[in-house]
DNA sequence: TTGACAAATGCAACCTTGTTGCAATACAAT
DNA sequence: ATTGTATTGCAACAAGGTTGCATTTGTCAA
C-alpha cells in the first residue's frame, strides 16, 4: 500500500462516473486491495494498514467504506469461519480459502474440478444460491 | 427435549465415570443433544430450549456447558456462516450444512463423493487438517 | 447421614466485532 | 469562492461471547 497502484485508477474513474466521491481515503482503500490481490483482509486489519501509512480513518468509516466497495461489486465479502468479516477483490476466477488455526491468516486455494451444488443430496426444497469452503489447518510457519 | 432420553445415558455414563458431575443442565443439555439430532443449535436457542422445558440456566453456564460437550467430543461446533457458533452431536458420517438466508436455520446435507481435500492446488506448505462447506440460499418456508 | 472438597453455577463486568444517529467536514461542480 | 451533498468522526449502542470470583451443589468417603 505504499504507493497509488494504476491497476486501481479504472475502478476509481468507475466509481467517480457513478457520482461517488474519491476522498483520500476511498483511494487508499482501493489503492490497497489493488497492490495485495492475495489475502482477504478484514476491517481492523485495513484500519491498521491505513495507519501505517499515515492516514488515521475511524472505524465506522472503515466499516463502511467496505460495505460500499461491497455494495458496488468492487469487493466480495467472505466469512473464513472465525467470526469476523474478510473482503478481497472481486474477481472472476472461483476459490476457496484456507485458515491458519493459530495466527488466523486467510490465502486462497482452488480446488479442481469443484462442482459442489450438483452434489448435494437430502435436500427437501432448499433452493441454495451459494456455497462457502473454507479449509483450516497450519500455515507454512505455524506448522 | 421433553423427558430423559435413554440414547442419552452411555453418554451421561461415560462422563460420569471420568469424574464430571451430572447436574440437571448437563443432563438435559445431553438430552436436548440425543432427542434432536438434525439441527444444529445456538448456545442462545439451547439456552431458550432449557427455559422452556422449566430450567432456567445463565448463558455462561450455557456457553460453558458447550465448550465442555466440545472438548469431551461430545458435541461439535460448526459455523454455519452466520455470526454464531452452533454445535451438533457429535457423528461419524461426514456431512455439511445449508443456511437459509432469511431464517437463518440451519440443516444437515451430504455431499456425493466429498474428497474436497484431495483437491486442493496453489497451496504452499499449507498443512490442511480440516475443511467446512456451507451452502446458503432459501428454505422451504422463504422461498 | 453427614461433611467436605471440587465441580458447576450465577452474576456482573468486560471484550470484540460491527452498527446507528447526528453533527461536522470536505469533495467537486458551478 | 460558494454551495450542495457525499463522506467522515464521534459517541453510544448491540449481539455474541468470555472472565473473575463468590456461591451452590454433586459426589464420595467416613
Amino acid at each position: 500500500m505504499k504507493q497509488q497502484n494504476l491497476a486501481a485508477l479504472p475502478t476509481l474513474a468507475a466509481l467517480k462516473d457513478k457520482g461517488f466521491r474519491l476522498t483520500k481515503i476511498r483511494r487508499l482503500i482501493v489503492g490497497a486491495f489493488f497492490s495485495d490481490t492475495t489475502v482477504p483482509v478484514s476491517a481492523a486489519e485495513l484500519q491498521l494498514q491505513l495507519l501505517a501509512s499515515g492516514t488515521k480513518a475511524n472505524k465506522t468509516t472503515v466499516y463502511r467504506e467496505l460495505e460500499f466497495l461491497s455494495a458496488q461489486g468492487v469487493i466480495v465479502e467472505i466469512n473464513a469461519g472465525d467470526g469476523r468479516k474478510r473482503y478481497e477483490l472481486k474477481r472472476y476466477g472461483h476459490h476457496h480459502h484456507v485458515l491458519c488455526l493459530r495466527c488466523n491468516t486467510v490465502e486462497c486455494v482452488a480446488v479442481e474440478n469443484c462442482a459442489l451444488e450438483e452434489q448435494l443430496s437430502g435436500l427437501k426444497d432448499f433452493k441454495v444460491t451459494g456455497h462457502t469452503l473454507n479449509f483450516f489447518g497450519l500455515c507454512a510457519e505455524c506448522r
